[in-house]
DNA sequence: TGAAATGTTGGGGCG
DNA sequence: ACGCCCCAACATTTC
């Protein structure tokens, strides 16, 4: 009788499961286990909206579990220490996983791996996450990529469509004995509740990812590709928070889109195939570059005369009152709800770090509290990307206007009257600019700038005259990434 | 997956 | 009719 050990990280699914079908096959009794991090003091620990999230999705998957006989333990601390644990208690002898690849897991993983190893287990693990792993895409002569488009093709011609498999119909049993914690008592909630928006925005877990999917592709993906850029519309996947726990795996999602476009992909699929291929690039850069959480990758950027007083803005920016209504709608729609349109990532954090001259890092810890699909690779490269400090990075020059921004992609301002309601009345021709409506018109909206909006926190015009000076330091050096 | 400054062109008003 | 100026509208350059 052969015991396995099923420890579910970021793969919280039943269906397209590698180790999950690897354990079944080979072993009689199969223990699913989720284990938290005791202490939350390693630098990217788990932010407060993502545990939100990760709360729901374990209740999700222990429900999946116990339909099929089985159920998930739940356990806190060391994973080697409680593995071995569960080990002792059990008598397994192997123990499967699905791979990770933020620096900390593979650091975690390959301890545990060794260490396991050294006590005799068998021990397997699989690529459940990624059409291809950071290591399979290189370069002619086996260096990272460090431009998307080449990337890209590479990945078009390793093939994109790669067979998903379908969950099992049955689950062992566990043994009788076998006691966890409890679920609550991990204490992923958030103890004030700040959380009344998420439950309105999201439907956690495997079976909601499915379904999301199937709407997505049976209508919004036709039109992704122009759609997708509108802030006031649901023109996105929303697929983020479900790829990141793994919810669902890219495999399933593109042979979905295949499946139900035959012969060809749509031009709206092309474009959000392309989106899943820009966090394969993410997850490749992060683990060929693991300094980039935190450093630049063009070391050039070490040299940016950032501001070192700037926690009053900061603040401004991360509670939405900077007194730009794109900007402050973004920010107010990530802290009720967890989550961001793509769009207005980019216009925010180009604020945050040209106008404001504030540190990328600043906003990428930000983000990584609060956004339910913070992803360590997919933040970092977007952070950086921004910043112009990463691969395949806008210029350092290139600074969103966030007026025009808004008058381009919200040109009616739905975005913002959803989100910014105390502006809601103003017509769509100020609605990016209130500071610019005559008095009449602002009073006659219930408007009174400074008090019930506040002012721009900073001249558009004088603010990026300094980030272009600020940045120009970076002119007419050699790359030394 | 910018924006602003600068350059060019061409139609229309006007002396 | 002609030259001149003005200035949108568009194109190019620069940051």
């Amino acid at each position: 009788m052969s015991t396995a050990i099923l420890w579910f990280r970021r793969d919280l699914r039943l269906a397209d499961n590698p180790a999950l079908l690897s354990a079944l096959e080979e072993s009689e009794t199969v223990i699913p286990v989720y284990i938290h991090p005791q202490s939350s003091r390693q630098p990217w620990a788990i932010g407060s909206a993502s545990r939100w999230w990760l709360h729901h999705s374990l209740k999700s998957l222990d429900d999946s579990l116990r339909s099929l006989g089985s159920k998930l333990l739940i356990h806190s601390g060391d994973p080697l220490l409680v593995l071995r644990a569960l080990i002792a208690q059990t008598g397994a002898d192997r123990v499967y996983w699905n791979r990770l690849y933020d620096p900390a897991d593979i650091d975690r993983d390959t301890w545990v791996k060794k260490s396991l190893r050294e006590d005799g287990l068998t021990v397997e693990t699989y690529n459940s996450n990624l059409l291809y792993e950071p290591w399979e895409i290189r370069r002619p002569k086996g260096e990272p990529y460090k431009v998307f488009t080449p990337f890209w093709k590479a990945m078009l011609a390793a093939g994109l469509r790669i067979p998903a498999e379908p969950p099992p119909t049955r689950m062992p049993a566990l043994p009788q004995d076998l006691q966890g914690e409890s679920l609550d008592s991990l204490g992923l909630l958030p103890a004030i509740p700040w959380d009344h928006g998420f439950y309105d925005a999201w439907s956690v877990g495997e079976a909601a990812a499915l379904t999301q999917l199937d709407e997505f592709s049976s209508s919004g993906v036709f039109a992704y590709k122009t759609q997708r850029d509108l802030p006031g519309q649901a023109g996105t996947s929303r697929m983020s928070p479900h790829l990141h726990f793994g919810e669902i795996s890219p495999r399933q999602i593109v042979v979905h889109l295949m499946e139900h476009q035959e012969p060809g992909l749509s031009a709206g699929s092309e474009s959000y195939v392309r989106e899943i291929g820009w966090r394969e690039f993410a997850t490749h850069l992060l683990f060929h570059f693991p300094h980039t959480c935190d450093h630049p990758l063009d070391d050039r950027f070490l040299r940016i005369p950032w501001r070192d007083t700037y926690a009053n803005d900061l603040r401004q920016w991360q509670k939405g009152q900077t007194g730009f209504p794109i900007i402050d709608a973004g920010m107010r729609e990530l802290w009720h709800t967890g989550w961001m349109h793509n769009r207005v990532r980019m216009i925010v954090a180009s604020l945050l770090t040209k106008n404001l001259l504030i540190p990328w890092q600043e906003g990428a810890r930000w983000f990584w509290d609060t956004l339910v699909d913070a992803d360590l690779g997919c933040n970092s490269m977007g952070w950086q990307w921004t910043a112009g400090c990463g691969a395949d990075a806008a210029p350092y020059f290139r600074i969103f206007n966030p007026v025009l921004q808004g008058e381009r992609f919200d040109p009616e301002g739905d975005y913002v009257r959803r989100w910014v309601p105390e502006l809601a009345k103003l017509p769509a021709r100020v609605i990016h600019k209130p500071w610019e409506a005559r008095a009449s018109e602002l009073s006659a909206c219930g408007v009174n700038l400074g008090q019930s909006y506040p002012l721009p926190i900073v001249d558009l015009k004088a603010s990026r005259e300094r980030a272009l000076r600020a940045f120009s330091v970076i002119k007419n050096e050699s790359m030394t990434a």
